[in-house]
DNA sequence: GCGACAG
DNA sequence: ATCTTGTCGC
Protein backbone atom coordinates (compact mmCIF):
# COMPACT_ATOMS: atom_id res chain seq x y z
CA UNK A 1 0.00 0.00 0.00
CA UNK A 2 0.92 3.78 -0.56
CA UNK A 3 0.91 6.39 1.48
CA UNK A 4 -0.01 9.64 -0.71
CA UNK A 5 0.04 12.68 0.79
CA UNK A 6 -3.15 13.47 1.22
CA UNK A 7 -2.99 10.43 4.08
CA UNK A 8 0.02 11.76 5.59
CA UNK A 9 -1.09 15.11 6.51
CA UNK A 10 -4.37 13.65 7.28
CA UNK A 11 -2.85 11.53 9.82
CA UNK A 12 0.12 14.13 11.01
CA UNK A 13 -3.17 16.00 11.73
CA UNK A 14 -4.64 13.56 13.41
CA UNK A 15 -1.59 12.57 15.65
CA UNK A 16 -1.44 16.63 16.44
CA UNK A 17 -5.12 16.09 17.98
CA UNK A 18 -3.97 12.62 19.74
CA UNK A 19 -1.25 14.54 21.32
CA UNK A 20 -3.11 17.83 22.30
CA UNK A 21 -5.30 16.12 24.47
CA UNK A 22 -3.76 12.63 25.75
CA UNK A 23 -1.73 14.04 28.95
CA UNK A 24 -5.02 15.87 30.23
CA UNK A 25 -6.03 12.34 30.80
CA UNK A 26 -4.14 10.63 33.19
CA UNK A 27 -5.44 7.72 35.41
CA UNK A 28 -2.10 7.32 37.03
CA UNK A 29 -0.42 4.05 37.14
CA UNK A 30 -0.59 2.02 40.55
CA UNK A 31 1.25 -1.05 40.89
CA UNK A 32 3.88 -1.92 38.79
CA UNK A 33 4.74 -5.34 38.74
CA UNK A 34 3.56 -7.27 35.83
CA UNK A 35 5.01 -5.29 32.77
CA UNK A 36 3.96 -5.71 29.39
CA UNK A 37 6.43 -5.13 26.48
CA UNK A 38 6.10 -5.25 23.02
CA UNK A 39 8.26 -5.17 19.38
CA UNK A 40 8.77 -6.05 16.13
CA UNK A 41 11.11 -7.10 13.66
CA UNK A 42 11.45 -8.11 9.67
CA UNK A 43 12.23 -10.20 6.89
CA UNK A 44 14.07 -9.05 4.18
CA UNK A 45 10.78 -10.95 1.95
CA UNK A 46 8.45 -8.32 3.81
CA UNK A 47 7.49 -10.46 6.51
CA UNK A 48 6.76 -8.92 10.33
CA UNK A 49 6.91 -10.57 13.00
CA UNK A 50 5.17 -8.75 16.48
CA UNK A 51 5.81 -10.35 19.92
CA UNK A 52 4.74 -9.26 23.27
CA UNK A 53 5.17 -10.81 26.84
CA UNK A 54 4.32 -10.05 30.81
CA UNK A 55 7.23 -9.83 32.77
CA UNK A 56 6.98 -9.78 36.65
CA UNK A 57 9.33 -7.91 37.84
CA UNK A 58 9.23 -9.07 41.34
CA UNK A 59 10.02 -12.33 40.49
CA UNK A 60 11.98 -11.75 37.40
CA UNK A 61 10.70 -13.52 35.37
CA UNK A 62 8.47 -13.91 32.01
CA UNK A 63 4.97 -15.06 32.57
CA UNK A 64 3.26 -15.19 29.34
CA UNK A 65 4.63 -14.71 25.53
CA UNK A 66 2.63 -14.30 22.40
CA UNK A 67 3.32 -13.05 18.96
CA UNK A 68 2.41 -12.55 15.44
CA UNK A 69 3.37 -12.78 12.16
CA UNK A 70 2.00 -11.31 8.67
CA UNK A 71 3.21 -9.31 5.77
CA UNK A 72 3.83 -5.80 6.24
CA UNK A 73 1.92 -3.05 3.87
CA UNK A 74 2.65 0.31 4.90
CA UNK A 75 5.81 2.01 4.30
CA UNK A 76 7.95 3.29 7.02
CA UNK A 77 7.59 7.53 7.04
CA UNK A 78 9.72 9.09 9.79
CA UNK A 79 7.01 10.17 12.28
CA UNK A 80 4.19 7.67 11.28
CA UNK A 81 5.84 4.17 12.67
CA UNK A 82 2.55 3.70 14.12
CA UNK A 83 1.17 3.11 10.51
CA UNK A 84 3.36 0.33 9.90
CA UNK A 85 3.76 -1.26 13.16
CA UNK A 86 0.59 -0.18 15.26
CA UNK A 87 -1.53 -2.77 14.06
CA UNK A 88 0.05 -5.84 14.81
CA UNK A 89 1.49 -4.49 17.53
CA UNK A 90 -2.01 -4.13 19.14
CA UNK A 91 -2.61 -7.68 17.72
CA UNK A 92 0.15 -9.07 20.19
CA UNK A 93 -0.65 -7.16 22.84
CA UNK A 94 -4.52 -8.49 22.67
CA UNK A 95 -3.39 -12.02 22.35
CA UNK A 96 -2.12 -11.42 26.22
CA UNK A 97 -4.46 -13.18 28.61
CA UNK A 98 -2.67 -12.72 31.96
CA UNK A 99 -3.15 -9.14 34.08
CA UNK A 100 -0.57 -6.31 33.26
CA UNK A 101 0.02 -2.94 34.96
CA UNK A 102 2.53 -1.00 32.26
CA UNK A 103 2.93 -1.60 28.66
CA UNK A 104 6.20 -0.74 27.40
CA UNK A 105 6.83 0.36 24.00
CA UNK A 106 9.90 0.05 21.71
CA UNK A 107 8.94 3.59 20.19
CA UNK A 108 8.65 6.90 21.23
CA UNK A 109 5.17 8.44 23.35
CA UNK A 110 5.24 12.30 23.62
CA UNK A 111 8.62 12.99 22.68
CA UNK A 112 7.58 12.69 19.14
CA UNK A 113 7.20 16.18 16.49
CA UNK A 114 3.43 15.86 17.14
CA UNK A 115 3.27 14.83 20.81
CA UNK A 116 1.89 11.31 19.52
CA UNK A 117 4.01 8.52 19.01
CA UNK A 118 3.69 4.63 18.74
CA UNK A 119 3.26 4.41 22.26
CA UNK A 120 0.43 7.38 22.91
CA UNK A 121 -1.56 5.56 19.73
CA UNK A 122 -1.46 1.89 21.48
CA UNK A 123 -2.23 2.95 25.17
CA UNK A 124 -5.45 4.95 23.29
CA UNK A 125 -5.96 1.75 21.91
CA UNK A 126 -5.96 -0.53 25.26
CA UNK A 127 -7.15 2.40 27.35
CA UNK A 128 -3.97 1.49 29.75
CA UNK A 129 -0.76 2.67 30.56
CA UNK A 130 1.85 3.00 28.63
CA UNK A 131 5.14 4.51 28.14
CA UNK A 132 7.02 5.01 24.90
CA UNK A 133 11.03 3.67 25.69
CA UNK A 134 13.75 4.48 22.36
CA UNK A 135 17.14 3.90 21.81
CA UNK A 136 17.01 7.02 19.50
CA UNK A 137 15.51 10.57 19.60
CA UNK A 138 13.11 11.89 17.01
CA UNK A 139 13.15 14.79 18.33
CA UNK A 140 14.06 17.59 20.77
CA UNK A 141 17.29 18.03 22.74
CA UNK A 142 18.26 16.42 26.09
CA UNK A 143 19.11 19.52 28.05
CA UNK A 144 21.49 17.68 29.97
CA UNK A 145 23.74 15.21 28.25
CA UNK A 146 25.65 14.96 31.10
CA UNK A 147 23.37 13.67 33.19
CA UNK A 148 22.43 10.06 34.00
CA UNK A 149 19.14 11.25 34.13
CA UNK A 150 17.80 14.33 31.91
CA UNK A 151 14.72 15.69 30.61
CA UNK A 152 14.01 16.11 26.93
CA UNK A 153 13.34 19.75 25.70
CA UNK A 154 11.49 20.91 23.19
CA UNK A 155 10.20 24.44 22.10
CA UNK A 156 9.67 24.84 25.99
CA UNK A 157 7.97 21.36 25.82
CA UNK A 158 8.95 18.46 28.55
CA UNK A 159 8.62 15.74 26.32
CA UNK A 160 10.30 13.31 27.99
CA UNK A 161 13.62 11.92 29.57
CA UNK A 162 16.94 10.56 28.54
CA UNK A 163 18.31 8.24 30.95
CA UNK A 164 22.34 6.36 30.84
CA UNK A 165 22.41 3.06 32.18
CA UNK A 166 24.52 1.18 34.53
CA UNK A 167 26.61 0.06 31.31
CA UNK A 168 26.58 3.25 29.65
CA UNK A 169 23.88 2.99 27.38
CA UNK A 170 21.33 6.33 26.97
CA UNK A 171 17.80 5.16 26.01
CA UNK A 172 14.79 7.67 26.07
CA UNK A 173 11.57 7.75 27.78
CA UNK A 174 8.48 9.50 27.21
CA UNK A 175 5.27 9.06 28.48
CA UNK A 176 2.67 6.99 26.34
CA UNK A 177 -1.03 6.93 28.26
CA UNK A 178 -2.38 6.85 31.56
CA UNK A 179 1.08 7.63 33.39
CA UNK A 180 2.21 11.03 33.93
CA UNK A 181 5.77 12.92 33.22
CA UNK A 182 6.50 13.24 36.82
CA UNK A 183 6.07 9.45 37.18
CA UNK A 184 8.80 8.44 34.88
CA UNK A 185 11.90 8.70 37.43
CA UNK A 186 10.45 6.63 39.63
CA UNK A 187 9.66 3.47 37.02
CA UNK A 188 12.64 3.62 35.28
CA UNK A 189 14.29 3.54 38.50
CA UNK A 190 11.78 0.18 39.92
CA UNK A 191 12.53 -1.40 36.73
CA UNK A 192 16.21 -1.32 37.08
CA UNK A 193 17.36 0.74 34.14
CA UNK A 194 16.69 -0.14 30.52
CA UNK A 195 13.76 -2.70 30.89
CA UNK A 196 14.74 -6.54 30.62
CA UNK A 197 11.23 -7.20 29.14
CA UNK A 198 12.47 -5.02 26.40
CA UNK A 199 15.29 -6.81 25.69
CA UNK A 200 13.16 -9.91 26.05
CA UNK A 201 10.81 -8.83 23.37
CA UNK A 202 13.30 -7.67 21.18
CA UNK A 203 15.33 -10.79 21.13
CA UNK A 204 11.68 -12.70 20.74
CA UNK A 205 10.83 -10.95 17.68
CA UNK A 206 14.28 -11.33 15.64
CA UNK A 207 14.37 -15.05 16.86
CA UNK A 208 10.59 -15.43 15.48
CA UNK A 209 11.87 -13.90 12.09
CA UNK A 210 15.18 -16.12 12.23
CA UNK A 211 13.23 -19.33 13.28
CA UNK A 212 9.92 -18.64 11.52
CA UNK A 213 10.04 -16.54 8.63
CA UNK A 214 13.82 -16.37 7.81
C1' DG B 1 17.55 24.90 0.28
C1' DC B 2 19.73 21.44 3.59
C1' DG B 3 19.88 18.03 6.99
C1' DA B 4 17.46 14.89 10.14
C1' DC B 5 14.55 11.22 10.44
C1' DA B 6 11.43 6.15 16.52
C1' DG B 7 11.50 1.26 13.99
C1' DA C 1 14.09 -2.21 11.05
C1' DT C 2 17.85 -4.83 7.99
C1' DC C 3 22.40 -5.54 5.54
C1' DT C 4 27.51 -7.04 7.50
C1' DT C 5 33.86 -7.72 9.31
C1' DG C 6 36.59 -6.66 12.08
C1' DT C 7 37.36 -4.79 16.41
C1' DC C 8 37.25 -2.40 21.09
C1' DG C 9 36.43 -3.55 25.88
C1' DC C 10 35.31 -6.29 30.15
Amino acid sequence: MVLDVDFIRFFKALQKGVGNIAYHVVNEVEEVRYVAAVDAAYSKNGRIASASLVYDVNEDRIVEERSYITSVSIPYVPGLLFLREGPYMLKTVELLHHRWDLLLVDAHGRAHPRRAGMATFLGICVGKPTLGIAKRLLTGRVAKPDMRVSEIIENGDRIGYSFIDTHGRRFYVSQGFGVSYEAIPDIIKKLGGYPRALTLVDKMSKRLIREKVQ
